[in-house]
DNA sequence: CGTTCAGTTGACTAAGGTCAATTCCCGTGG
DNA sequence: CCACGGGAATTGACCTTAGTCAACTGAACG
């Protein structure tokens, strides 16, 4: 899977051997819409690429849906608290569409960390990553209104706006489905 | 400097050689209350180690000071967005009190990252703890109101209540410093 | 004693939340 | 082919609360 492997390459560069290792440890999943990835109170036990396909995922708040993230084809998927601290978490990450996914066993993928040093980078990359992702994220949260938070979405990642209901999409802004419809009614009249 | 090595172990044990390595790279500097740690433009240079005294992080927008972090003694303190991606920042960290840092070198540190996979494990464990912290603060702003971020700051991080100015707060908890004064008001009066 | 700056208060505005009613869209079954 | 049902999206009315701007208070400091 070139696609996957490029992926990977982002983080860390690994070699043909590790990638080997790597490779024996995958396998390929698919989901119906509507099916979970993963479902609260579960532990991370994998780690996802999404090959086809979108997910999203979200956690219940007294019976409401928060929506904190949607993952795309090509893009890696975890709970990724849980991941990280081997803790369960409310999160669940359902599939919006019929979907195909490569699984590699979070607990395999923690082992080869402590096996190579090529992996241990890989590690730390990832959650260096995460960190400006989240970073970004809130700091638009401390800048921007909804209606400047929806453009920058509109702008920056147009997939979300295709591709998924509106209510999903206010809740992953922080507004609710009405505060969002009158923003659109605002600038698209 | 027991607590420094004590800070350090929450993330990675390093042996009695690695820390003698890094213990070779740390030297001591005093901050006057108002001066600057970083200043915006800069690339990350160091890493340190708050022994004494408080630091505020924040960044200019048009004019109005975006305050982001408070760091107190006895933890570590950063320009984390130039610590990661090695590239210059808009953020300043000032001295809030005359303060005693301990100074790291930051490529230094990463040049340790490379030689030894205890410190890549730190690096890694630190990138995770930063993305950990980012996230529930992230959190704390989808699903609380102002007030709400205020009474848990009250409760998880009293020093902040007490040993800093309240338009720095306010800039903190993502209001203006009205807005602070009001809800202190509704709660105290 | 006057200057400065943080904090408070008041008046007003803007915008999102809430709740309820309505419309729109789409798929299903008669 | 059409009628119906259900969920999504929109709209309206009303409320709450933060933002803004300006005035005032109070404490710190020279």
């Amino acid at each position: 899977m070139e696609r996957l492997r490029a992926a990977f390459n982002k983080f860390s560069n690994l070699n043909d051997l590790e990638w080997e290792k790597l490779y024996a440890l995958m396998r390929t999943k698919y989901f119906k819409k509507g099916t979970y990835f993963v479902t609260e109170g579960q532990q991370c036990k994998y780690v996802a690429f999404v090959k086809k396909g979108i997910f999203s995922y979200y956690y219940l708040v007294d019976g409401h849906q928060h929506t904190r993230q949607f993952f795309f084809e090509n893009n890696f998927m975890a709970n990724y608290q849980s991941y990280i601290t081997g803790t369960s978490s409310k999160a669940n990450i359902q599939a919006l569409q019929d979907s195909e996914v490569i699984l590699i066993n979070r607990d395999d993928l923690f082992n080869c960390y402590e096996h190579s040093s090529n992996f241990q980078l890989l590690g730390r990359k990832v959650a260096e990553y995460l960190f400006l992702t989240v970073s970004s994220k809130y700091e638009s949260f401390l800048l921007e209104k909804p209606e400047e938070r929806y453009l920058h979405l509109v702008k920056t990642r147009p997939k979300v706006i295709q591709g998924i209901p509106q209510y999903m999409i206010a809740s992953y802004l922080g507004i609710t489905p009405e505060a969002l419809s009158r923003i659109r009614k605002r600038l698209y009249r």
